[in-house]
DNA sequence: ATGGTCGATATTCGA
């Protein structure tokens, strides 16, 4: 089974790409964030043609809104509402088998990494203490997390980790906060399962940058995590670097891992 | 050191 995560950017304005995406890379399962998109609104006819007759979306006019779209039946789907906000950023369903998927944007947190003077940096640090605190407290059983976490924790999941030491997506206390939600049930990052820590590994490029493929100023936020339970069953997992040079691109790129069935 | 670009929506906000 293939498994895709991706920051689309609006789903409605790069519904080629995803389909042209679908069409190329085959994943079985395709978690979306920033869909940009009310419910009624979203392509859903046009993406069960494509395939997925099976899907869980939960949109908003303008910002945030994630969607799970699958070849497989999702059961048991729930939306949470995290910090007081009524955000569409977290959905949940079951696959076949019985894992839990669970489709997360985290706050990208503002310009200034200061909780006091910038309230959406508050915002993403309360959000990651929510669910740090939340994971040990559901049921057993094996668990996918993925989604635009908006943190790069490692030194080389950005392009150059000091000077980024206070960029907001690589300061120490993201960091450190992401490393405590990853500890909370033992989380596995699988991306560097396959990905040894000292080599490079971006999912995201900046609009701004005059050539981004040269400058390659990159920074890994998008994650595919699971649970212990799963590890044996994990065959790959990359990173289409080539989906960021397609006509009108998101600034992400999917995230993909291969679970054996 | 600065400013650089997107998308949705409205002429600004969030990324």
């Amino acid at each position: 089974m293939k498994l895709a995560t991706w920051n689309i950017n609006s789903v409605r304005l790069r519904l080629p790409l995803l389909l042209r995406f679908a069409a190329e890379y085959l994943p079985d399962i395709i978690c979306l964030q920033e869909t940009k998109c009310p419910d009624e609104f979203f392509p859903a006819t046009k993406l069960r043609a494509a395939g997925y007759t099976h899907q869980a979306i939960w949109g908003q006019k303008s910002y945030n809104g994630v969607a799970i779209l699958s070849r497989v039946p999702l059961t048991d789907i729930q939306t949470y509402a995290r910090c007081g906000k009524q955000d569409c950023r977290h959905l949940s369903a079951h696959l076949p088998g019985g894992a839990a998927l669970h489709n997360i944007y985290i706050p990208a947190g503002g310009y200034e990494a200061d909780p006091i003077g910038n309230p959406k940096f508050q915002h993403k640090l309360d959000f990651v203490d929510e669910l740090a605190a939340w994971w040990p407290q559901q049921t057993a059983g094996a668990k996918i997390l993925v989604g635009d976490l908006n943190i790069a924790p490692l030194e080389h999941d950005v392009w150059d980790s000091k000077k980024m030491q206070n960029v907001v997506s690589h300061t120490p206390i993201e960091r450190e906060k992401f490393l405590a939600m990853q500890n909370s049930i033992d989380w596995i990052d699988s991306a560097r399962e396959f990905t040894p820590h000292d080599q490079k590994l971006y999912s995201w490029w900046s609009y701004r940058a005059t050539d981004w493929d040269a400058a390659n100023k990159g920074r890994r936020l998008d994650h595919i995590w699971v649970t212990p339970d799963l590890k044996s069953s994990l065959r790959g997992a990359h990173t289409p670097r080539d989906l960021r040079a397609w006509p009108q691109p998101s600034d992400h790129v999917p995230v993909i891992l291969q679970i054996q069935d």
